[in-house]
DNA sequence: AGGTCGTGATACAGTGTTGTATCATTCTTG
DNA sequence: CAAGAATGATACAACACTGTATCACGACCT
């Protein structure tokens, strides 16, 4: 965000311009800062006053789902707890984030800032998936990658369900538990 | 593409062209039609001489690609085969078309050709699962929605355990079975 | 109530992309 | 080899988006 900035911003000003951001650049990444102010309910000039540039803006909606993200998967790292109560508590907070984090995953590949931050949040599942090999929840012969992947993907999908309506949010958590852990069969 | 050209398409060229538009497209969707044609190693005036605009392009290079999905898709559509053995025999032959395969998800949310032709291709994928829980492979309990967004998902991700080299093809296919009919588990 | 400050609206120039037209060059085909 | 056709290069106008500046309005605070 503009750091010299002359306004200050209103906090509910502030949330509009992200909230319609997040949606609209999950659809269309090229999506126009006058749709976005729009969709925001402010003027465009608003826009301006208080980030530099397009990619300004971008990036500073990347960070704050970052430090959303974080927050969540802070209030799960419990070292006490058992590998799998952690990975299951991680569905439960982190899905609700679909949109935030899909975000992330659109932009990384285009701001170096952000790939980096998602990467060091793939560190904290990189050590979560190690907890679960070590008790036996999931086995060495899968890659980490894979497995990283898999909860991702469950991430996303579970978001969508709830998104879509046809599962609850808790239905969604255990059903990617148990995807990843049991497959789908009878 | 443009119907009444009065020049006819080299096969080279529209190879060139199509491979260059899904590799860039894929990447970044806002990609200049300047860029794609540098890629293509042509000039941007072929590209218009062949595609009246960039809707066109895209257009064309959604049903191209469907038709390569719905060819990889036939090949497996033997009604006497285990359904088991059809699933596998997909992610074997659609895992290849990756990148294919993505940029319709991609586009599906912008074209609505795209979109219903892609629909289409789940209903296929729908039977397939229909097939599997008459065979019990997969429980009925889990919805179908979610079934069919987890194949999804795992082509996509073999796709790119292949690309990213730290798996085989047949190794992917493998993987992507166990993960969706058995789990992660040991 | 009055002053301050964030906001909306508008105008403007700069820029990159798009789509068309034209001509020279290269490739294909008979 | 020669004719025709596809392509490359370039110039051009139209267009949308961006970023800045300016002024009037309205919300918030004391």
């Amino acid at each position: 965000m503009k750091t010299s900035g002359k306004h200050v911003i209103r906090p509910a000003t502030l949330e509009a311009i992200v909230d319609a951001a997040v949606r609209l650049l999950n659809v269309n990444i090229g999506a126009s800062l006058s749709e976005i102010a729009i969709h925001a309910g402010i003027g465009r000039a608003t826009l301006h006053r208080h980030f530099r540039d397009r990619n300004d803006l971008i990036r500073f909606i990347g960070t704050r789902c970052i430090e959303e993200m974080n927050a969540a998967v802070l209030a799960v790292d419990a070292p006490d707890k058992p590998a799998i109560e952690r990975l299951r508590s991680m569905f439960v907070e982190v899905a609700p984030l679909g949109d935030r984090y899909n975000f992330l995953r659109l932009e990384r590949r285009r701001d170096e800032g952000v790939r980096q931050a998602y990467n060091t949040q793939l560190g904290w599942v990189d050590a979560l998936v190690e907890d679960l090999r070590a008790q036996g929840e999931i086995s060495r012969e899968v890659p980490v990658r894979w497995v990283t992947a898999q909860i991702d993907q469950l991430v996303w999908t579970a978001w969508q369900a709830v998104a879509e309506d046809y599962l609850s949010a808790a239905e969604a958590s255990e059903l990617a538990m148990r995807t990843l852990l049991n497959g789908l069969k009878d």
